[in-house]
RNA sequence: GCGCCCGUGGCUCAAUGGAUAGAGCAUCGGACUUCGGAUCCGACGGUUGGGGGUUCGAGUCCCUCCGGGCGCGCCA
């Protein structure tokens, strides 16, 4: 297990020096884009009432009042309470911070200098100690309705390479693997829908000492099963998994397996280089590309560590960096990278005085070679457990010649497995796990990733295999699956009745006038939002959370309303523009379970008493 | 010992340094002859682990302590 590298979120940076400069490079990088494409047709509320401000502040510059080299971010909130209306800033409160003035009359001249389009505000207020409120006119809402599912290309130009999972080909795997898989997956889902260009990569590590391990144990259960051993001697640290011993009775099945397992191991070829392993890494990458399938899990490519090995791209790179000084030699003949005290580190190994080369090396070149393939970022998904390898990978990558900022690793935190309110043993070498494999068939592909996608993942998760299955009724993912499908079952009522879903026109305004469904028009509206921040943030979870919100006011708006002013009904004004309302909704729950990787039914049944014989 | 992550209602979890910390589950009390009752409404429930500090403003940043998890290999 501790081979593996499988788990998520921006927190291996969080902490740094680095992180402030993100932060606000991040703000910096709103602006410009709302200055370079103020016409953008999928631009959000948000980011137009941001250009609102940031002009009033370029006017106060303009004109004098505030000192022209003065850059404050402008933040944009959704404010608590909701008397407060549709947004809000504190800018007056930066400002006055910035300038040392009374907070009170920044706000007051940044409230003279908007100059907001027409209609767009139905009122800006100012509040004390330092905010400006606005209050966005409902046509100004309805506007939106025309494209709510088209997301702003936030990261077009980015060329992103998202690593993940990338666990030893030497077992199953398990749940832990199964929450960075689902991350990953998601993530490269919402950035993409963000305009960013991802590829996903699953970095086979079949080098090794883990690797050997698994042949050795492989070997020992073969001859088990030839009887040619009664397994006193398999190895301490073997696999122990059942898996093992069903892989070994296929291979020794084989004229090749059989004949290998008859010979001492060490007659077969290197440690990790032989008839064992490579039957090992040939099944149990099947295995685990079963259950990645199984569980929606997608990768553009799989890197075989092999294959730097083979190409020499290793020992080149080991070269070169010995070549610059960023490696030495030792006394013992072994080559080592020189952390030159950065982050309080020592020296790392990258070949081993006997000449064979750490996983360390390997993983230099490898992200060598990423950085070449001319990404702009590489994002790592790993395990917490991993967060100690972070600082030598960065080095490395500097040393190379690299921005090692543009190595992002997003640390995903345990997963503790319990059934029962027990805890469940978890350990590839002692067999002893529950396989992803089996969650999935357990609790369903919809429901682990939305389980896993609704908390953050720098967050240590309790799994309880019970609570999964037995509320499986009450999960989450339900409601919201519910809610599209509803909305399925109200369309296919208008069609069966003849009535066709129309497009927006501008007079259905007039007609959506109860305050549940001026707040569905909010909530629509908000999507395209959330999932930019999704993925500039690389926290897929507030999808989640989104829709979660999404839905239930959907369910409240059907429920309250459906003896009163249900979506079908006499007034053919009032019914096309209820069916264009829910048909949207129907549209981002959709788009939104999509960029999850759940699925969105059209119809769900608890009894199958109704269907056809 | 050193380093990283986490600590928020009974439980599981949200919350860009902003205004009176929000959901779900559970509990209790209600609604509706269903375009789908897997729904809805309400109530109860908090000194955000403790203590200092920075700030106009801290769940969020800094220090310290406590508690939980994980690292600190010529393993991967």
């Amino acid at each position: 297990m501790s081979g593996d590298r499988e788990n998520t979120t921006g927190s291996a940076w969080r902490g740094t020096t680095r992180s402030r400069r993100a932060t606000s490079s991040s703000c910096t990088y709103d602006r410009v884009r709302i200055t370079t494409a103020p016409a953008r047709s999928g631009g959000t509320m948000e980011a137009i009432v941001e250009r609102v401000l940031t002009q009033a502040m370029e006017r106060l510059q303009a004109a004098g009042k505030v000192p022209a080299e003065l850059r404050l971010p402008v933040v944009i909130e959704r404010p608590k309470r909701e008397e407060f209306g549709d947004f809000g800033c504190a800018l007056p409160l930066a400002l006055a911070k910035a300038t040392r003035r009374n907070p009170v009359e920044c706000g007051k001249e940044l409230m003279a200098a908007i100059q907001a389009p027409e209609g767009l505000f139905e009122a800006v207020t100012f509040a004390p100690p330092g905010y400006l409120n606005f209050k966005v006119a409902p046509a100004a809402w309805f506007q939106r309705m025309k494209d709510v599912t088209t997301i702003p290309a936030d990261g077009a130009g980015e060329r992103v390479l998202l690593e993940f999972v990338s666990a030893n080909p030497t077992g199953p795997l398990h749940v832990g693997h199964g929450r960075g898989a689902v991350l990953g997956d998601a993530l490269a889902r919402v950035m993409r829908a963000a305009g960013y260009a991802v590829e996903t990569e699953y970095y086979v590590n079949d080098v090794g000492n883990q690797m050997a391990m698994m042949g050795l144990s492989l070997h020992c259960r073969g001859r088990e099963v030839l009887g040619l051993s009664d397994g006193s001697d398999f190895p301490e640290k073997g696999y122990r998994g059942q898996y093992v011993r069903d892989v070994a009775a296929e291979f020794v099945a084989t004229p090749a397996g059989k004949a290998a397992c008859e010979q001492p191991y060490e007659s077969i070829g290197a440690r990790d280089d032989n008839a064992c392993t490579h039957f090992a890494e040939e099944r149990l990458l099947g295995v685990i590309q079963a259950t990645l399938k199984a569980g929606g899990i997608h990768f553009d490519r799989w890197y075989v560590e092999r294959t730097l090995h083979a190409s020499g791209a290793l020992a080149a790179t080991v070269q070169r960096l010995l070549d610059q000084g960023h490696a030495y030699r030792d006394e013992a003949g072994a080559i080592l990278f020189r952390m030159e005290g950065k982050a309080d580190e020592d020296d790392r190994v990258m070949v081993r005085a006997s000449g064979v080369p750490t996983y360390f090396a390997a993983d230099i070149a490898y992200h060598d070679d990423k950085a070449r393939r001319g990404f702009t970022r590489l994002i790592n998904i790993w395990g917490a457990d991993h967060h100690g390898y972070i600082p030598r990978m960065k080095a490395s990558l500097e040393a190379l010649g690299h921005d090692p900022a543009c190595l992002q690793v997003l640390l995903v935190q345990m997963v503790t497995l319990t059934r029962g309110g027990e805890a469940v043993p978890m350990g590839k070498r002692s067999g002893e796990f529950v396989t992803l494999q089996e969650v999935l068939e357990e609790v369903g592909q919809d429901a682990v990733r939305f389980l896993f996608l609704l908390r953050r993942a720098d967050a240590q998760f309790e799994f309880d295999l019970d609570l999964a299955k037995s509320q499986s009724m009450d999960n989450p993912v339900y409601y919201v699956q519910y809610g599209h499908a509803r909305v399925a079952s109200i369309l296919r009522k208008a069609a069966g009745l003849g009535i066709a879903v129309p497009g927006w026109t501008d007079g259905m305004q007039d007609v959506l006038t109860l305050p549940e469904e001026m707040s569905l028009v909010k909530d629509l509206a908000r999507f395209a939002g959330v999932v930019t921040s999704a993925a500039r943030r690389c926290e897929p979870h507030h999808v989640a959370f989104y829709l979660m919100d999404l839905v239930k006011d959907f369910h409240g708006y059907y429920t309250r309303n459906k003896h009163t002013e249900k979506v079908i009904s006499d007034d053919t004004v009032k019914t096309a523009a209820r069916l264009f309302l829910v048909s949207r909704v129907q549209s981002v729950l959709a788009e939104g379970l999509a960029l999850l990787g759940v699925s969105a039914p059209e119809e769900m049944r608890l009894t199958a008493d109704d269907e056809p014989a």
